[in-house]
DNA sequence: TAGATTGTTAATCGATTAACAATC
DNA sequence: TAGATTGTTAATCGATTAACAATC
């Protein structure tokens, strides 16, 4: 018999919750799709990732296939479901309402409404410029940035997001971690330090520009190695 | 005597590369305030990576150091540079005058005059939407999608970014490899299939803050393990 | 039953860390 | 010289792949 865990899933690595994350997105459209059954061929062809990690993967949690068959769609999505943890919303508050905060909370409200996937909701923008504060962004309504500390515990906000100026970054971010703030995911092109009790996520969008650049240079130039000389 | 090489630097690990775009966005910085030299230490605290992998990382394209001393902080910039082949600009389309979009064009045009480690310019945006069509946007035009096959090559793009909605990526995806691309950043949150001979760069916004989500709620569960039972 | 596909183990691969001799 | 810090090797760690017995 085996023991009972005090922890209801193991302590999973990191790469592999994001691959949850993708497996499960495919599952909820193929359930949409009236899909039945799905391999983990199958999984791993659309996900891009190999079969025998799809199946390595979901074995972490149980088993959840039938050998010979493959995997239950809708059974595995709601298990993927519950493993990451869905049915909790987790609120967002957003710092620096510049172009691309708006466009991630039009985004956000849109993906929100229609993806029972997605969790995290933006609740509140906040910025220091006097003539934004109060513009409502897709029903989401500009605070200026002193009145953080005062509407994160009020909206029962759990995670920041920083889209202002590489400049800012570490003052809002401190800001966000003094306001209780238990998650920041930080946009700007910059590194930022938090304390260890908070989780941090960098989402620096020019830096995979400039990533995939190289990468397109360094393949350019092996080709012209292999025809040119 | 060593033998001359063919290719000029080692092909690098993925995540290397990653890194030094990181180190080198830190080395411009401390450059401007006048900093002779750096530690693998210094650098490792500001970019939060370990001492001994900076070292390891700088160390395959050559001796940069000086031991007692550290790293000439303008002398490995330049390298730096020069290693992520930053003096080749690398032109774009963007697909997809959503806000996202636009916020990325604004972000881009700003960054590129900024920052002269970034070597990436947004030059025409691309959108089926007829009221758009025409739109300057930061001084750069929006098209209609139909002429993406013509503009690309009369633009010298090689690389294409995509902001539309996760149904029209795939096909978005197609148009630019036919066009003639030969780097793709998808920001649509859907894994989207090209040749190999097309880099492919997936920058999954709400995966970010998901993965995020997950992190948080994992930790609060084990905090309340720690303390409640 | 025969064919298909899972769950799992062992092998491989790659990336990071630790340690230290070299040397400024 | 003594102290500091690099460059590099070996050890460790972790993640992915290959292979296959289990089993539907």
């Amino acid at each position: 018999m085996k023991e009972v865990m005090a922890v209801p899933w193991p302590k999973i690595a990191d790469a592999v919750v994001r691959r949850l994350v993708i497996y499960l997105r495919v599952l909820d459209r193929e359930a949409r799709a009236q899909e039945r059954t799905i391999s983990s061929y199958q999984l791993a062809q659309k996900t891009g990732v190999s079969p025998a990690l799809v199946r390595k993967d979901l074995a972490w949690f149980g088993e959840f296939g039938t050998r010979g068959v493959g995997y239950d769609v809708a059974y595995l999505r709601d298990q993927l479901h519950k493993i990451l943890r869905l049915e909790q919303e987790v609120r967002a508050v957003l710092v620096g309402a510049g172009s691309l905060g708006i466009a991630l909370t039009r985004y956000n409200v849109r993906r929100y409404a229609d993806d029972p996937t997605f969790n995290v909701r933006i609740v509140a923008l906040f910025d220091t410029d006097p003539g934004k504060i109060g513009l409502m962004i897709d029903g989401i309504e500009i605070f200026p940035l002193r009145l953080l500390g005062e509407k994160v515990p009020e909206l029962g906000a759990t995670m920041g997001i920083i889209t202002v100026p590489a400049y800012a970054a570490q003052q809002v971010a401190d800001e966000l971690v003094k306001a209780g703030i238990e998650g920041i995911v930080n946009f700007a092109p910059t590194p930022i330090h938090v304390p260890p009790r908070v989780a941090l996520q960098t989402a620096d969008l020019s830096l995979e520009m400039q990533y995939l650049a190289y990468i397109m240079m360094s393949r350019r130039e092996e080709r012209e190695e292999a025809s040119g000389r």
